[in-house]
DNA sequence: CCGTCTCTATATCGACGTTAGACGAGTTCT
DNA sequence: AGAACTCGTCTAACGTCGATATAGAGACGG
């Protein structure tokens, strides 16, 4: 077993080294075993499959990519671990633009493993994001929005990093879809907030429809009227 | 030459319905000249080799579906245009997710010239919208960032069509990103009631040190969303 | 009627993904 | 201790793939 485990390291190293130097499509079963020092069988001893080889391969790239984000802790600030989420996932497209395909380029059923505990990571720092309250629309449709343009902005830059006006791209795209999903304008507002909201108890006061229930218009007016009161 | 372009076009034909029905990985020439009743050269004749072939395939594809969204003639209002070629551009990739692999998938340095041409319509599009003084950023920006969340909302919805909140993906999606990079409003209507409550949010939560408890404020924070989520 | 060009077929090559079968080295059972 | 078993690996091979060298069939202008 002493060589057993470093056969299989071998293996993904080699495999992980030549998916980076020609692409999958230039990966043979029959090149990695070279590399690796090791021959066919082995690698469907560990791996089953070529598409296992190649899972495993962007499974533990993705991980080790992981592995350095993870090492910064979440921030006070989870709007801005969004931004850094959102540019390590392009950055990483780009440095990785083999792995990347295979993760979102591939035409199978369901989403590719790695691309889930990324939208699994996505979600948590949303939630944060909501749980301050910060999130205008619900917490899925948050993730789905954000991670839909982080992964169309990745795929068109790697498409074509030289194009006009790519260099910004990322980052307009980032602040557009953080428009569109948080609350982020202070709106520099001028008024107070117990001023803000004496306007609002007026408003909620003259539109009885509105989608609440009454119970919660009911608490809903007491606690404005409490902020109202503060200043 | 009677039949030789009839044989050109069987092979399209065939390749396909092959492509449709077994994927990329599952179709090879062999099969392909078996189903249009010629033999390998005759492929290579017309297509010089196996990209050759998919890329024609999927430009065919491409182009019929061109053909039949270009019957509609662009109507007075480029907004309208652009929603509809968001909605077709993801119908496409969701009835032939085998052919949009192929256009956006790929590894392939540069973008797939079916992938262009839909982007030139794009920016047609978008050029119009610029003249009537609706764009809020560059026509360059506005492309890319449309495109940008086209292509990655479809790829998701085809990666995995059944997840919950995929229903109304496209839309969401579609809305958020004319908001941010079209003047959709004339800021004047944003008075209303949602808008009140949005601006609550963001000063409720700027202002920890509020006269509640921190059960009240998170209770006004869900009870604002809910409103400001009515517009 | 011949030369030329376009299109298609036969036959074949090397490389690929994959698998059957066997061999040696540890490990466990008796 | 010896037998039986498992695990990791190898040799060898099968069938299929993408691609090509070569040549034959048919149309067409001279």
């Amino acid at each position: 077993m002493s060589e057993g485990q470093q056969a299989r390291e071998r293996i993904l190293a080699a495999a992980a080294t030549l998916v980076g130097e020609v692409g999958i499509e230039g990966t043979s079963i029959r090149d990695v075993c070279t590399r690796a020092g090791v021959t066919p069988p082995t690698v469907y001893h560990y791996f089953g499959d070529k598409r296992g080889l190649l899972d495993a391969v962007v499974a533990d790239g993705f991980e080790r990519y992981l592995a350095e984000k993870r090492r910064r802790r979440p921030s006070a600030d989870p709007v801005e671990d969004l931004r850094r989420g959102w540019h390590g996932h392009v950055e990483f497209g780009l440095r990785n633009p083999a792995f990347y395909g295979l993760m979102y380029g591939g035409v199978r059923a369901g989403r590719h493993p790695a691309a889930l505990e990324g939208e699994r990571i996505l979600r948590r720092i949303v939630e944060r994001i909501a749980e301050a309250g910060l999130v205008r629309v619900t917490v899925d449709e948050a993730v789905q929005t954000v991670h839909a343009a982080t992964v169309g902005t990745t795929i068109l830059l790697i498409g074509d990093p030289d194009a006009p006006g790519a260099a910004g791209l990322s980052e307009r795209n980032l602040e557009a879809v953080l428009d569109a999903v948080l609350i982020t304008r202070p709106d520099a507002d001028r008024t107070g907030l117990p001023a803000e909201a004496e306007k609002l108890v007026a408003l909620v006061a003259r539109t009885p429809d509105a989608p609440l229930t009454p119970g919660e218009r009911g608490i809903l007016l007491e606690l404005l009227a409490k902020l109202a009161r503060t200043g």
